[in-house]
DNA sequence: TGTCGTGATCTGTGATCACAGTTAGGTTGG
DNA sequence: CCAACCTAACTGTGATCACAGATCACGACA
């Protein structure tokens, strides 16, 4: 089913801003207020159906009805249909020739192309963030790793935080590369992957986070640190490849 | 402005071939016909402009409207908007905060991201597409190089000719990589790049076609024969680098 | 002559309605 | 008891209408 609407969720999407026409020095006041969000509908939906995707609460499979996704977030079926087919485009989302609109079920050879597309894009963020990354943005991989190792070796494991930690660590570390459209990109390719990778991190967490996980995100931190690019390489890519083996040995994948 | 449809155009993107429900031998002259296109309206409205994109043929900052685009098709503007949805969702068109959609107008900055994304992204397809294509594969890839040529030398050169040539030269190497998905991301990549790299092109098209161009596009196709992943690489990253200095001299870049 | 206000016209966005196709469920005939 | 049909409910797609916001041009006032 589909949750609700969170309030202001923090969209970390597409930045708006625009100080629009900036003089010089007069008119101060007028210069404070920067042009709030207009954010429309149909991009809410699509946030929001982002987050279910890249956090993996809708599995692969999973059928979407647009009015039964409208009703639920309490919006017209119009915004559900732009949202959609944004999501569709990405192949987030697919939509069967005369049936409905469900979340893709990856077969085992795209997962593994999707894999080695990962391994290279990014793969080459975290090397661009090894030679360009403030002390400022590691710390912040640092925080977010101590989350992820926290909520990882709780007892019981808290899933759903190891999983949000795991994604902000990439994510902190991606944008560290300094290269928007390339987050971008490597968060198109989440939004594939998403579904399967998070849903099982979901059904077993020790064993991903207990393991490997913890072992590369240190080796990771100690790269950026050290400003080894190589290194940092290396790391990011064991821990993809650990999770994708997992992954290929417990999940269900078609074909 | 905005061109006519074109009857089938021979869409070339995510292919819907699905053969249904196959069965024994059984019925074999109903397996002849092949789940006819069922093309939704709005899938060929998104193909349409995907083309001209990619074609160079709108330009930077050209405005579009929905509803003059849809009279131009013979389309409500309800397809219309699905397709822009897409597209905008691509950032291939971008629709400003109260006004209309217009072709993006990308920064210097930009572009220069984009062309270190390209080289990463399009030399690791380069690499692969030499450790796997088949001669035949080889073969089209030569073919699009010579008709390249042809077109570039040719008195007046035909510089439509030589955009769509080199479009499917590179086009084919990618996909003789075997990675569809890694084929679909690349397209997505010349969505971005199309409009100011071909619409250059098409402006002075001996300048880039006759010098560096071909030399590149022979090392690649030796490499190819070869089957020299680190050389097809590098002849791929000249060529895109070149195109991208020369721009870089010649284009309009914002900010 | 320069500048601000103002109205007409355009923009995209959202909602509602109509329709063809498919699926699922219930019923009937074997 | 099983299978086939047939109806009813649901699917996405497309069109049309209504609306708030922005742009642009013309005209009036200082």
């Amino acid at each position: 089913m589909i949750a609700r609407v969170q309030p202001p969720a923090a969209e970390s999407g597409s930045g708006t801003a625009k100080p629009a026409g900036k003089r010089a020095g007069d008119f101060s006041a007028l210069d404070e207020i920067g042009s709030l969000p207009h954010e429309t509908l149909g991009e809410r939906v699509t946030g929001e159906l982002r987050e279910l995707l890249i956090s993996g609460k809708l599995a692969p499979g999973e059928k979407l009805s647009l009015r039964r996704v409208a009703e639920a977030l309490g919006v017209s079926m119009m915004p559900v249909r732009e949202a959609v087919s944004r999501l569709a485009a990405d192949q987030a989302l697919e939509v069967l020739p005369g049936r409905a609109v469900r979340v893709p079920v990856l077969t085992l050879a795209q997962f593994r192309e999707l894999t080695r597309i990962r391994l290279v894009v990014e793969g080459y963020a975290a090397e661009e963030a090894a030679k360009v990354a403030t002390v400022a943005q590691i710390d912040a991989v640092k925080r977010h790793e101590a989350a992820f190792r926290a909520a990882a070796s709780a007892d019981p494991p808290d899933s759903a935080a190891a999983v949000a930690a795991n994604r902000h660590l990439h994510f902190a570390l991606y944008e560290a590369a300094g290269m928007p459209l390339l987050v971008e990109m490597i968060g198109r390719l989440w939004l594939k992957v998403g579904p399967i990778l998070n849903l099982d991190m979901r059904h077993e967490p020790r064993r991903l986070d207990g393991g490997s996980a913890v072992v590369a995100h240190e080796a990771l931190i100690a790269a950026l640190r050290g400003r080894d690019p190589a290194a940092a390489r290396v790391a990011l890519v064991e821990d993809i490849r650990a999770a994708a083996d997992h992954i290929e040995r417990t999940a269900r994948l078609a074909e």
